[in-house]
Formats: structure tokens, sequence, C-alpha cells
RNA sequence: GUCCCCUUCGUCUAGCCUGGCCCAGGACACCGCCCUUUCACGGCGGCGACACCGGUUCAAAUCCGGUAGGGGACGCCA
């Protein structure tokens, strides 16, 4: 067992997105790889933004993608008391101080430096401020001036900041709620996390969060920076490139597997490898082959990842999770082909659950009408005369597997002089309705003879209709 | 604006630390051919990148300096 420990701490203001599934995953594979402790933590200092449902809804992706924490979740909300108390010996040793400053008179200053080309930093107005008059009041942190803040990042090496950048943040607000900065360096220190694995845009946080646990007397862990994942425009990702939510790729007919094997290689790679079972990645993941640089999010990628593992996907389980995909298209596998003769045949022609349940629609309901266009390729009294003697070896077929099934539409071939192609499409219109779908040998296997026979006879009708 | 970070094919990346094996390798996508009863799968091949400039060196994607571009942070959000 080693000692370390990571954490994730996603805050509970919305769903669990791919960007913050992958630094979940990094801090698990760490964990898994080091025999160390994965640990969840809720973020949910800002009372009015954090939700119930979201939290549930993060629970839900984490646990969809197999992401099991050993520890937790833990709630920030739980711990205020302790803050407090931190808040209150900072203030004891002089290294924290009230602030009277209003938000306005602040968000003031802000703008006019930011206009004179200042950084916009805290003036230190309380500061030195010796009376205490009994009003409203934040608590700010008294940075310590002079020389730098560095640290050496797991993934972007060294990274220094001169102390003059760090302006006194405030740890607690005005109705007495402390603030995240101060919140993860007490949580971190108290769960005695060892590597702060995050995303990219914490960097800047970083350096006041060491001068914090400095203050506080904690050892200061180490820390890891994950580069963030972009939209195609190579813009932060977000919702108006798609789908960013985990849970909406489940829902989208993506195996978690896939999920977590594409995440795993954007922004990480163990030379030229691609494909990565959740035991292959424990054992080769290191954080020092993470890139330093932002990665952009490629469905194309994925989908092949999915159709890998949708091609290698044990039938029956395949079955199961293909099953909602169904029901949302009104399909009933019952009395129907045995739904796992019908995944089989599809497993090679999906990319997607979605997909798949699509084109598994025909096996359950017979056409209901038929594509005028392939068909009209045939003349009438072709597709007559095939459509007659495929029935009329049917009825008497026994085979019982796709091979045997084709080698019978191979006798009809040669013993009418057709070519397959004149024989296969349009019993394939006839049975599917279309011309995309299996082989006609795994069709009929699939189907049976019987129903076989019943769709070509309405294809007859339909014909002789016309 | 200030600070921090980043920059290899369209995209994900290998190589960079420890210069030469790299006129830069793999994967996705795309194109072509083969296989083929449709759609797929599969096989083979093609297209395609070291941001730019300068320096160091016998030799630079790799080391150094600068420029440009991109991103992030600058909150009583996290």
């Amino acid at each position: 067992m080693s000692e370390l420990r990571v954490r994730f701490a996603p805050s509970p203001t919305g769903y669990l997105h791919v960007g913050g599934a992958r630094t979940a995953l990094f801090n698990w594979l760490l964990a898994r790889k080091q025999g160390g402790t994965f640990i969840l933590r809720i973020e949910d200092t800002d009372v009015e933004r954090s939700t119930k449902e979201s939290v549930d809804a993060i629970l839900q992706g984490m646990q969809w993608l197999g992401l099991e924490w050993d520890e937790g979740p833990f709630y920030q909300s739980d711990n205020f008391e302790l803050y407090k108390e931190y808040v209150r010996k900072l203030l004891d040793e002089g290294k924290a101080y009230k602030c009277f400053c209003s938000a306005d008179e602040l968000e003031r200053k802000r703008e006019l430096a930011m206009k004179e080309g200042r950084k916009p930093k805290y003036d230190g107005t309380c500061r030195e401020r010796a009376d205490q008059p009994d009003a409203p009041h934040v608590v700010r942190f008294r940075a310590p001036q002079g020389g730098e803040v560095a640290f050496d990042d797991l993934i972007k090496g060294r990274i220094a900041f001169p102390a003059e950048e760090l302006d006194d943040l405030v740890i607690q607000r005005t109705d007495g709620t402390p603030t995240y900065n101060f919140c993860v360096v007490i949580d971190d220190a108290s769960m005695r996390i060892t590597t702060v694995i995050r995303g990219d845009d914490h960097v800047n946080n970083t350096p006041r969060q060491i001068q914090l646990y400095q203050a506080l007397g904690f050892p200061v862990p180490q820390f890891a920076h994950v580069p963030m994942i972009l939209g195609a425009d190579k813009a932060r990702l977000s919702k108006r490139h798609g789908a960013t939510s985990v849970i909406a790729y489940r829902d989208m007919g993506f195996l978690p597997e896939a999920l977590l094997n594409y995440l795993v290689r954007l922004g990480w790679s163990h030379g030229d490898d691609e494909i990565f079972s959740l035991d292959e990645m424990i054992q080769k993941f290191d954080v020092n082959n993470v890139g330093r640089s932002a990665s952009v999010f490629n469905t194309e990628k994925l989908l092949w990842l999915n159709a890998h593992y949708i091609k290698n996907c044990d039938t029956e389980r395949l079955a199961d999770l293909l099953l909602p995909h169904l029901s949302k298209r009104d399909v009933t596998t019952l009395g129907g082909p045995d739904l796992m003769l019908v995944v089989k045949s599809l497993q090679e022609r999906a990319q997607t659950l979605e997909e798949m349940a699509e084109r598994a629609v025909f096996y359950y309901n017979a056409p209901q009408g038929y594509d005028e266009v392939a068909l009209a390729k045939f003349e009438k009294e072709h597709l007559l005369a095939v459509f007659a003697a495929v029935v009329e070896r049917l009825s008497v077929c026994t085979a019982t597997e796709p091979a045997a099934i084709d080698a019978i539409f191979k006798e009809i071939c040669s013993e009418n002089g057709w070519k397959m192609p004149q024989v296969g499409q349009p019993v394939r219109i006839a049975l599917s309705g279309g011309t995309q779908a299996p082989g006609i040998g795994e069709i009929i296997n699939v189907l049976g003879c019987d129903e076989a026979i019943r769709r070509l006879q309405n294809a007859v009708a339909f014909l002789s209709s016309k």
C-alpha cells in the first residue's frame, strides 16, 4: 500500500463533462497503479450555485465510467466550522486581516487598474489598518511579499511567480462563508492529499495556495496540472461544440471503455499504442507522459474506438446494453428473433449502440415499404421469378447457419443462370426494406425461414398490386 | 493591459531531457486499390507536420535567444 492519496474535486454546478472525467481518470489511474487512495470531494462552498441534481449527475457519470472512489464523497459544506477555525487562527496570528472595503469600491478600482494597464490586484487599503470598526467585512490572507513562489509541476515542470503578483485574497466572505482557494488547501491538507492532479486553469491559483499551506504550517503536496480539452475551433470545450456530458455519450450509445480509452489518449500516450484495456491503462499510465499542451476533442476517433469495442464486446453484455436503445424505438424483442443473433449480425457494422438499434429495427418490424429506387433497378418479372425461386427453396430449408443458407443461394443462382447481385439485392430489399443490411444468409438465419418466406410473399403481393 | 503556460500532419500523438538511427514514426479522418451479394469489417497503398527568425555545432524537431500566434488567470466563482 503506497502513501499516494489523490482526489477528484468537482463543483456541483453542472454535469460531469469529459474534461472533468479525464481529470478523474488520471487521478484514478495513478491511485490504482500505485495502490494509493482515490478520494471524491464535492466542492460546494458556493451554496448558491451548487445543486443536489448536479451531485447526482456527477456520481452517476463516475459510476458509469467505473471510476470508483475509495473515500467520500465528502462535502465541503460539511466543513464550514473547520474552515472558520482556521480563519480565526490566521487572524490571531496576524496572517490574515479584516477588510472593510466594499465590493463596489473594489470593482471600481479593478476596472481602473485594467484601464491603466496595471495588474488589478488588491491595493492593500485595509492591510495595516489600525481601527477595527464593528462593520461588515471579509477576511483577507496577508500574502507574504518579496521573492517568488515556485513549484515543480509533475506535468509542466518548474513554474515560478513573483510574489508581487500575488495579492491578499479573500478567504472568508462577508456572509461568513469561506472561499474556494482557502477550503481546497485545508481539505487537501486534512485529507492528507499527496498529489493534486487538476485542470491547468488552476495553475495561477497554485502559488497562492502554496502560501496558504505555508502560513497554516501544512506540508505542500505535489501538483500535476492537466492541459485543457478544446473544441474543434480550439476554443475551450463547451456546449456549443456538441455533447460534453459523459452521460450524453452513454445515451448516444458509447461504451464506457471506449470513452475511457479515448480520454486516456487525449493528452497522454504510451509510444504508438492506441488500444488500452483498463489493466493496461493502469499499468502503463504515468503523469510524466502527459503532454503540456491542450488537445482538441475529436469525435471521429472516439467513434472508431467505440466501433472497436463493440466488435470485441461480449455479445450478451452488448445485448443488455442495446435494450434501452431498442425500446426507445418501441421495439419489443419478445416473440421476435433471438437478440443474441441480431447483435452478432450487427456487431461489426455499428459504431454506436444507437446505430446498432437503428439497424436492428427491421428484424423485429417487417418492412412497411421498400427502397423503390433500388427496386427499380430490376425488372418486375425478374423480381417475381427470384422471389418465387427463393420461397420454394426456403420452404424446404433446414439450414441453421448463415453459410448453409448462402450455399442455397449459390445453387439458386447457378440453376437459373443468375448472378449473385441479381438475387441478393432484391431479397435483401424484400427482407429489410432497404439495401444496407447484413449478408443474406445472416438475415435469414436470424429471421428464420418462415418469417423470411412471409416477407418475400409480402414483397410479391406489393409488386403484383402495382 | 499584467502575469503564467503552450506551439510536430486537418485531429490525437511518437521523437525532444541524454543533438546524428528522422528528407520525422503511429493512429483517426480523407483518397485509391483489393476482398465482396448490399452496408460494413479486413488487407494494401497514398495524401499530410517540426509556427517563424537568428545563434551554437561537422550535424538541430531536439540546445540557446528573439518574434509571432494561441490558451489560461487576474472575483466576496470554483
